[in-house]
DNA sequence: TAACTAAGAAATTCTTAGCCC
DNA sequence: GGGCTAAGAATTTCTTAGTTA
């Protein structure tokens, strides 16, 4: 539910409930509302917390993790038409992708590790 | 705005307000609000249009087409981590999904290309 | 201090039914 | 037929204030 992963969200970024939702513009008690999946956010204030989590909507409103998001871009026809009529062929591309995302199995947004430095070439 | 985007997905489809509107669930004139941006659709109908279209909500709410939902991947420092780990040079294999997301500027969910056929290699 | 919740007020949405093109 | 909308009913959400841990 949309709320567990507001609550875990919001622990690893160690903020009280009333510090975030001054921050999405919303008082103490109705933010309380939605990490107990008492109430559902309006759009405008569901954007407001993926910004700010920096997650997508289909996470916060779907449960789904990095892997299956992008899993899901994977599967889309217009990446695979796309690659067909590269240089690259399909194959190649896709199989290398895979394996970057494959990597990401089990992990989930805002659980981040340090930014790799970055290489030259 | 979330309901001209519904509009333009429902046309694609050539389906009638009515139809798409028992198909989530709802009634013809429900339906009809969400087009014109009158009435917001709850959570759970959401994510019955967003699996109907095949798009994801991101889309729908925020209208980010195809290109800016993966670049919004690309840019997590999640997958950079992981590709510098991997085999793979995280520059190669950036700069081989870069290429691959670039014919996909300005092309939207919905906008279907006819699906390519598999290669053998 | 921080999180949670009851309750009335306020705002939003739903349905029906009808109108317009 | 297909899309749009008024209006009252129904539902949901918001805020305050107070309780709980």
């Amino acid at each position: 539910m949309l709320g567990d992963r507001l609550k875990i969200l919001r622990s690893e970024r160690k903020l009280t409930q009333e510090e975030l939702a001054s921050k999405i513009g919303v008082t103490r008690g109705t933010y309380a509302h939605y990490e107990i999946n008492k109430r559902q956010p309006d759009y405008d204030t569901l954007i407001k917390l993926a910004d700010f989590f920096e997650v997508s909507t289909d996470y916060l409103l779907k449960g789904e993790d990095f892997y299956s998001q992008a899993k899901n871009i994977l599967d889309n026809p217009d990446l695979q038409y796309a690659a067909r009529d590269g240089e690259i062929s399909e194959a190649e591309a896709l199989d290398r992708i895979a394996r970057i995302l494959e990597k990401q199995k089990g992990r989930v947004p805002g659980q981040r590790q340090p930014r790799p430095k970055p290489r030259r070439n």
